[in-house]
DNA sequence: TCAATTCGGTTGCAAATTGCAACACATTCC
DNA sequence: GGAATGTGTTGCAATTTGCAACCGAATTGA
């Protein structure tokens, strides 16, 4: 009664019951910010320990963080964002572009940049396989290999 | 005690408390596939009516749906995106291509593609200001003017 | 025309999740 | 050795979620 399409596994979904649970998205900024400490996360977030303790340990469940013992301080243990969860470092940063737009009417939050050439990292755009840009409206969801309603993006 | 960085508003903080919350990414997506219905939303999902009536709500207080009356039948509601809304698509495609790269193992999940070349949409890639491409190491986090460490990307 | 059905909620209550504070265990510092 | 630190865990209160029953307005249909 609770799943009416179990057909496909939908990414959405799969990526839902990661970020789509309270904290995660903020400590994963927090790992990408450097920080790899319990002790720091707890500090910046203000997060209840036993939540993050619950979270830290999905997250390397889910092969987004590696756990390691610090090797300096044997009390103190290192979170570290794996090669899969720096992948994710992309949508962050698509994320982060959509809320300076649309929520933050201030520009002083959380900006990506370039070491290389020191700009900020351009707003992303979709293309195409041949590399040209493709506009929002001509974008359709496909469900396995049926195309959903073309009237999305129809009115305001 | 719960804040110890109030002096940026964060980006990320803000789309967390949104898109953060259970079902609401799932309820975008529903959007995105031209779903506008109370009754719609609930028997795809399989949610809660009270939760599904406080997160339809949330985002229309936000600004990413559109709340009217159905003209055909004044019973209903559309609940359609609102250009604000249609913005976070790019963020949805490009967590689905992270997520059927990185958890879904078969590739049958949601999948996005340009209606005019009739190409999947192309992995998305970071570039600067010139349009060169960025590699993922070379992206830094900057809060306000402040670069944080450097050391992000170190190990695996 | 008037009863039954549908749509989009709301309400009350049980279950699950989150927050808080205290405790525990190993390591490190003095 | 004793105090402090880092990373948890545990128990309990508060909040959030899930479920089922109810409600009013609009629609259907006999």
């Amino acid at each position: 009664m609770s799943e009416s399409k179990p057909k496909f596994q939908c990414p959405i979904e799969s990526i839902s019951s990661l970020i789509g649970e309270s904290w995660t998205l903020l400590i994963l900024r927090e790992a990408f910010a450097g920080r790899t400490q319990f002790k720091i996360f707890e500090h910046e977030l203000g997060i209840a320990r036993n939540i993050l303790s619950d979270r830290l340990k999905k997250l390397v469940e889910a092969g987004l963080l590696s756990r390691q013992t610090n090797p300096e301080d044997r009390r103190a243990v290192d979170y570290r964002l794996t090669s899969k969860g720096k992948a994710l470092l992309p949508s962050l940063i698509v994320l982060a572009q959509w809320a300076n737009q649309h929520l933050c009417s201030s520009n002083a939050g959380v900006r990506f940049i370039d070491i290389e050439s020191g700009d900020e990292i351009a707003p992303v755009r979709l293309t195409s396989g041949s590399g040209a840009t493709v506009a929002l409206k001509n974008v359709r969801m496909r469900i396995g290999d049926q195309l959903v309603e073309p009237s999305v993006l129809r009115r305001a």
